[in-house]
DNA sequence: TTATAATTGAGACAGAATCTCAATATTAAA
DNA sequence: TTTAATATTGAGATTCTGTCTCAATTATAA
């Protein structure tokens, strides 16, 4: 299970080099949302050379593996996850507070678009956009005070 | 029906301007993806002062207004969407093509997810990452052949 | 019509992402 | 184990994206 990215890779005929292993490390590690400076801060503790460069073209290499998927959590931020099973998202479209969630109900409509489309579907993804606790209760203060 | 984003930013007390109308014109216009750039100049058909810095205020602002949906399609663009029912995708990881498609299923998770977090969910994003048609063959040619 | 305050455009700025190319390292085959 | 072919890399130049400031403009309510 560790092992997935790399041999990943290597099946589909790429090289495995000591900066992709250092990339391989950090998103592996990671079980949250990563950036792509992220990326290239913390892989520089197993390979301290990394370039950026490198970070963006691994990062790519990996999403069209299907073995990364980007996703936009709002404010300026560009995010890559190493898709576990159902990790998913609650976004706060005010503050930008993001809550993961697990439960997901999506593979039996994946299945029949999958049919549809004449896709092979590898990961999916289930966001949900609204109002968080707290800025619901800002918007109340507001309506009333101002 | 087209008076939503009109409306929605008359409503919560902000000012309606030749600049906001023009960006709101082409989000209305447009039925798939719109990148902060493709707005930009197509706003400028519109209004053609339209700056930049207005194309992104306005975009944020109808964000937090929970109107638009901010959105990551891979390859390095980030998008917005004005979200109409069901308007979900289904994501070429390795080509990038995007194929809509309306069926969505997570209503009542919504539901569920909104009463132990505290959310009010306003509207949510289903994505499946795969690869399309083509790029399967692709694959196939390329394990035969290389 | 006018006063007020929100909104704007221009351009400076910071940071993110891309590109090029010579140097390096992985891999498969000898 | 050595070698040759070539995929991959880092550095830095470059371009693009997104943010910020501030004086000028404009929508709005009175």
């Amino acid at each position: 299970m560790a092992k997935r990215l790399v041999d990943s890779l290597r099946e589909a005929g790429y090289r495995l080099t000591a900066p992709r292993l250092a990339i391989i490390k950090v998103l592996e590690a990671e079980t949250g949302h990563l950036s792509p400076a992220e990326v290239l801060e913390k892989g520089r503790a197993f390979y301290p050379a990394l370039s950026r460069a490198t970070v963006y073209r691994t990062l790519d290499l990996l999403t069209k593996l299907g073995l990364l998927r980007p996703i936009y959590l709002g404010e300026g931020n560009l995010c890559f996850i190493y898709p576990r099973e159902g990790h998913h998202h609650l976004i706060c479209s005010k503050c930008g507070m993001v809550v993961d969630f697990d439960e997901c109900i999506a593979a039996p409509l994946g299945q029949a678009l999958s049919e549809r489309f004449g896709f092979r579907i590898e990961s999916h993804l289930l966001e949900f956009y609204g109002l968080c606790e707290n800025c619901q209760k800002d918007e109340q203060k507001q309506a009333g005070g101002d």
